[in-house]
DNA sequence: CCATTATATGAACAATTATTCATATATTCA
DNA sequence: TGAATATATGAATAATTGTTCATATAATGG
Protein backbone atom coordinates (compact mmCIF):
# COMPACT_ATOMS: atom_id res chain seq x y z
CA UNK A 1 0.00 0.00 0.00
CA UNK A 2 1.29 2.93 -1.08
CA UNK A 3 0.74 6.16 1.53
CA UNK A 4 0.49 9.59 -0.44
CA UNK A 5 3.07 11.74 1.59
CA UNK A 6 1.15 14.88 2.01
CA UNK A 7 1.11 17.37 4.67
CA UNK A 8 -1.37 15.51 6.56
CA UNK A 9 0.60 12.83 7.07
CA UNK A 10 3.31 14.85 8.70
CA UNK A 11 1.06 15.59 11.31
CA UNK A 12 1.86 12.91 13.99
CA UNK A 13 -1.11 12.92 16.40
CA UNK A 14 -3.39 15.99 16.85
CA UNK A 15 -3.88 15.29 20.47
CA UNK A 16 -0.47 15.45 21.13
CA UNK A 17 0.19 19.00 19.31
CA UNK A 18 -3.41 20.23 21.83
CA UNK A 19 -1.60 19.22 25.02
CA UNK A 20 1.77 20.86 23.51
CA UNK A 21 0.14 24.04 22.67
CA UNK A 22 -1.19 23.68 26.05
CA UNK A 23 2.42 23.46 27.80
CA UNK A 24 3.63 26.66 25.67
CA UNK A 25 0.83 28.36 26.78
CA UNK A 26 2.00 28.25 30.28
CA UNK A 27 5.56 29.56 28.92
CA UNK A 28 3.28 31.94 27.26
CA UNK A 29 2.97 34.48 30.51
CA UNK A 30 5.62 36.69 31.87
CA UNK A 31 3.99 36.48 35.56
CA UNK A 32 4.94 32.99 35.33
CA UNK A 33 8.22 32.69 32.95
CA UNK A 34 9.45 35.15 36.14
CA UNK A 35 8.11 32.57 38.69
CA UNK A 36 9.83 29.69 37.08
CA UNK A 37 12.69 32.78 36.90
CA UNK A 38 12.69 33.00 40.52
CA UNK A 39 13.50 29.72 40.84
CA UNK A 40 15.81 28.60 39.04
CA UNK A 41 18.62 28.39 41.23
CA UNK A 42 16.70 27.50 44.72
CA UNK A 43 13.11 26.88 45.86
CA UNK A 44 11.74 29.90 47.19
CA UNK A 45 8.11 30.14 49.42
CA UNK A 46 5.59 32.01 48.36
CA UNK A 47 5.44 35.42 49.73
CA UNK A 48 9.40 35.10 48.33
CA UNK A 49 8.14 35.32 44.75
CA UNK A 50 5.54 37.61 45.48
CA UNK A 51 8.33 40.16 47.39
CA UNK A 52 10.99 39.34 44.38
CA UNK A 53 8.30 39.70 41.79
CA UNK A 54 6.22 43.14 43.85
CA UNK A 55 2.88 41.18 42.61
CA UNK A 56 0.25 40.26 45.15
CA UNK A 57 0.30 37.00 46.75
CA UNK A 58 -3.00 35.96 45.94
CA UNK A 59 -2.08 36.26 41.47
CA UNK A 60 1.52 34.04 42.62
CA UNK A 61 -0.82 31.34 44.46
CA UNK A 62 -3.02 31.42 41.15
CA UNK A 63 -0.44 31.17 39.08
CA UNK A 64 1.58 28.57 40.75
CA UNK A 65 -1.21 26.32 40.87
CA UNK A 66 -1.29 25.98 36.56
CA UNK A 67 2.11 25.60 37.35
CA UNK A 68 1.85 22.78 39.35
CA UNK A 69 -0.93 21.22 37.36
CA UNK A 70 1.58 21.22 34.55
CA UNK A 71 3.97 19.66 36.40
CA UNK A 72 6.74 22.90 36.18
CA UNK A 73 6.52 23.07 39.40
CA UNK A 74 6.57 21.31 42.83
CA UNK A 75 5.33 22.16 46.06
CA UNK A 76 6.85 21.58 49.75
CA UNK A 77 5.65 22.35 52.65
CA UNK A 78 7.90 23.57 55.56
CA UNK A 79 5.18 24.58 58.34
CA UNK A 80 3.36 26.87 57.61
CA UNK A 81 5.18 27.83 54.78
CA UNK A 82 5.32 25.86 51.35
CA UNK A 83 8.39 26.34 49.22
CA UNK A 84 8.70 25.81 45.52
CA UNK A 85 11.24 24.72 43.35
CA UNK A 86 11.43 23.96 38.98
CA UNK A 87 10.07 20.18 39.34
CA UNK A 88 11.91 18.90 35.60
CA UNK A 89 15.29 20.25 33.27
CA UNK A 90 12.85 20.24 30.79
CA UNK A 91 11.86 23.76 32.26
CA UNK A 92 15.30 25.37 32.13
CA UNK A 93 15.96 23.98 28.66
CA UNK A 94 12.94 25.23 26.55
CA UNK A 95 13.27 28.92 28.30
CA UNK A 96 16.90 28.82 26.95
CA UNK A 97 15.73 27.60 23.37
CA UNK A 98 13.01 30.18 23.50
CA UNK A 99 16.18 33.02 24.60
CA UNK A 100 18.04 31.59 22.00
CA UNK A 101 15.53 33.25 19.15
CA UNK A 102 14.57 35.73 21.11
CA UNK A 103 18.28 37.40 21.79
CA UNK A 104 19.84 36.71 18.28
CA UNK B 1 31.29 46.00 33.55
CA UNK B 2 29.44 44.83 30.65
CA UNK B 3 27.63 41.85 31.59
CA UNK B 4 27.04 40.30 27.92
CA UNK B 5 23.30 38.98 28.03
CA UNK B 6 23.20 35.48 25.97
CA UNK B 7 21.28 32.14 26.95
CA UNK B 8 24.30 30.52 28.26
CA UNK B 9 24.33 32.56 31.43
CA UNK B 10 20.68 33.25 31.44
CA UNK B 11 20.61 36.10 33.45
CA UNK B 12 17.43 37.68 31.58
CA UNK B 13 15.81 40.99 32.63
CA UNK B 14 12.40 41.55 32.87
CA UNK B 15 11.60 43.42 29.65
CA UNK B 16 13.63 40.01 27.93
CA UNK B 17 10.86 37.55 29.80
CA UNK B 18 8.07 39.86 28.45
CA UNK B 19 9.58 39.09 24.86
CA UNK B 20 10.10 35.52 26.10
CA UNK B 21 6.67 35.37 27.10
CA UNK B 22 5.05 36.68 23.26
CA UNK B 23 7.12 34.27 22.28
CA UNK B 24 5.77 31.00 23.69
CA UNK B 25 2.49 32.67 23.13
CA UNK B 26 3.05 32.03 19.21
CA UNK B 27 3.79 28.26 20.20
CA UNK B 28 0.74 28.01 22.59
CA UNK B 29 -2.09 27.82 19.94
CA UNK B 30 -2.88 24.12 18.04
CA UNK B 31 -3.39 25.85 15.10
CA UNK B 32 -0.07 27.16 14.81
CA UNK B 33 1.93 24.79 16.10
CA UNK B 34 0.20 22.43 13.10
CA UNK B 35 1.12 24.90 10.71
CA UNK B 36 4.48 24.80 12.01
CA UNK B 37 4.42 20.68 11.88
CA UNK B 38 2.98 20.99 8.41
CA UNK B 39 5.98 22.90 7.27
CA UNK B 40 8.64 20.76 9.23
CA UNK B 41 9.85 18.63 6.45
CA UNK B 42 9.04 20.90 3.48
CA UNK B 43 7.62 24.44 2.39
CA UNK B 44 3.64 24.31 1.84
CA UNK B 45 1.60 27.15 0.06
CA UNK B 46 -1.58 28.42 2.36
CA UNK B 47 -4.05 26.00 0.34
CA UNK B 48 -2.04 23.39 0.95
CA UNK B 49 -1.70 24.32 4.48
CA UNK B 50 -5.27 25.02 4.49
CA UNK B 51 -6.24 21.89 3.28
CA UNK B 52 -3.96 19.79 5.54
CA UNK B 53 -5.67 21.16 8.57
CA UNK B 54 -8.74 21.06 7.21
CA UNK B 55 -9.05 24.68 8.10
CA UNK B 56 -10.37 27.94 6.30
CA UNK B 57 -7.88 29.74 3.97
CA UNK B 58 -8.46 33.15 6.01
CA UNK B 59 -7.65 31.04 9.66
CA UNK B 60 -4.47 29.95 8.13
CA UNK B 61 -3.45 33.49 6.42
CA UNK B 62 -4.38 35.42 9.70
CA UNK B 63 -2.19 32.47 11.63
CA UNK B 64 0.81 32.68 9.11
CA UNK B 65 1.01 36.45 9.30
CA UNK B 66 1.35 36.26 13.29
CA UNK B 67 4.05 33.19 12.79
CA UNK B 68 5.95 35.88 10.25
CA UNK B 69 5.99 38.72 12.29
CA UNK B 70 7.60 36.23 15.27
CA UNK B 71 10.11 35.61 12.40
CA UNK B 72 9.33 31.34 12.93
CA UNK B 73 8.34 31.28 8.92
CA UNK B 74 9.10 32.72 5.68
CA UNK B 75 6.96 33.53 2.22
CA UNK B 76 8.13 32.73 -0.42
CA UNK B 77 6.22 33.45 -4.08
CA UNK B 78 5.77 31.79 -7.00
CA UNK B 79 3.51 32.92 -9.27
CA UNK B 80 0.17 33.24 -7.48
CA UNK B 81 0.78 30.78 -4.52
CA UNK B 82 3.36 31.42 -1.95
CA UNK B 83 5.00 29.16 -0.07
CA UNK B 84 5.52 29.03 3.59
CA UNK B 85 8.87 27.02 5.47
CA UNK B 86 9.54 27.31 8.58
CA UNK B 87 12.43 30.13 9.13
CA UNK B 88 14.33 28.93 11.72
CA UNK B 89 16.32 25.86 13.23
CA UNK B 90 15.23 26.75 16.53
CA UNK B 91 11.29 26.36 15.80
CA UNK B 92 12.08 22.67 15.57
CA UNK B 93 13.98 22.35 18.84
CA UNK B 94 11.58 24.60 20.57
CA UNK B 95 9.13 21.99 20.10
CA UNK B 96 11.03 19.21 20.26
CA UNK B 97 11.55 19.73 24.02
CA UNK B 98 8.23 20.52 24.85
CA UNK B 99 7.28 17.23 23.09
CA UNK B 100 9.92 15.98 25.48
CA UNK B 101 7.89 17.30 28.77
CA UNK B 102 4.45 16.41 27.15
CA UNK B 103 5.61 12.79 26.27
CA UNK B 104 7.42 11.88 29.24
C1' DC C 1 -8.68 27.04 71.97
C1' DC C 2 -7.41 31.46 69.96
C1' DA C 3 -4.83 34.71 67.36
C1' DT C 4 -1.62 35.04 63.81
C1' DT C 5 0.60 33.95 59.70
C1' DA C 6 0.98 31.50 55.14
C1' DT C 7 -1.24 29.85 51.30
C1' DA C 8 -5.24 28.63 48.38
C1' DT C 9 -9.57 29.47 46.18
C1' DG C 10 -13.91 31.44 44.04
C1' DA C 11 -16.22 35.09 41.71
C1' DA C 12 -16.04 39.12 38.91
C1' DC C 13 -14.01 42.05 35.63
C1' DA C 14 -11.06 43.58 31.93
C1' DA C 15 -8.20 42.45 28.32
C1' DT C 16 -6.62 39.50 24.78
C1' DT C 17 -7.32 36.52 20.93
C1' DA C 18 -8.80 32.77 17.49
C1' DT C 19 -12.13 32.22 14.12
C1' DT C 20 -15.57 33.56 10.66
C1' DC C 21 -17.47 36.39 7.07
C1' DA C 22 -16.97 39.64 3.67
C1' DT C 23 -13.97 41.88 0.83
C1' DA C 24 -9.53 43.65 -0.92
C1' DT C 25 -5.16 42.89 -3.29
C1' DA C 26 -2.19 40.48 -6.42
C1' DT C 27 -0.97 37.39 -10.14
C1' DT C 28 -1.74 34.67 -14.28
C1' DC C 29 -3.66 33.68 -18.62
C1' DA C 30 -7.09 33.69 -22.29
C1' DT D 1 -8.50 43.88 -20.40
C1' DG D 2 -11.16 40.92 -17.77
C1' DA D 3 -12.00 36.51 -15.52
C1' DA D 4 -10.20 33.29 -12.38
C1' DT D 5 -7.35 31.94 -8.68
C1' DA D 6 -4.40 32.66 -4.47
C1' DT D 7 -3.60 35.17 -0.52
C1' DA D 8 -4.29 38.96 2.82
C1' DT D 9 -6.98 41.91 5.70
C1' DG D 10 -10.61 44.30 8.58
C1' DA D 11 -14.50 44.01 11.55
C1' DA D 12 -17.32 41.39 14.60
C1' DT D 13 -17.99 37.82 17.83
C1' DA D 14 -17.16 34.28 21.19
C1' DA D 15 -14.13 32.23 24.20
C1' DT D 16 -10.22 32.27 27.14
C1' DT D 17 -7.51 34.15 30.78
C1' DG D 18 -4.73 37.14 34.20
C1' DT D 19 -5.54 39.96 38.06
C1' DT D 20 -8.00 41.69 42.08
C1' DC D 21 -10.89 41.37 46.08
C1' DA D 22 -12.80 38.81 49.56
C1' DT D 23 -12.63 34.83 52.03
C1' DA D 24 -11.41 30.01 53.15
C1' DT D 25 -8.10 26.52 54.74
C1' DA D 26 -4.08 25.17 57.23
C1' DA D 27 -0.32 25.35 60.51
C1' DT D 28 2.08 27.42 64.54
C1' DG D 29 2.77 29.26 69.17
C1' DG D 30 0.91 31.12 73.32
Amino acid sequence: MVIAMTAENKIPNIEILFDLADLFKVFGDSTRLRIMYALSDSEVNVQGIAEALEMDQSTISHQLRVLRNNKLVRARREGKQIYYSLDDDHVKKIIEMGLDHVLE
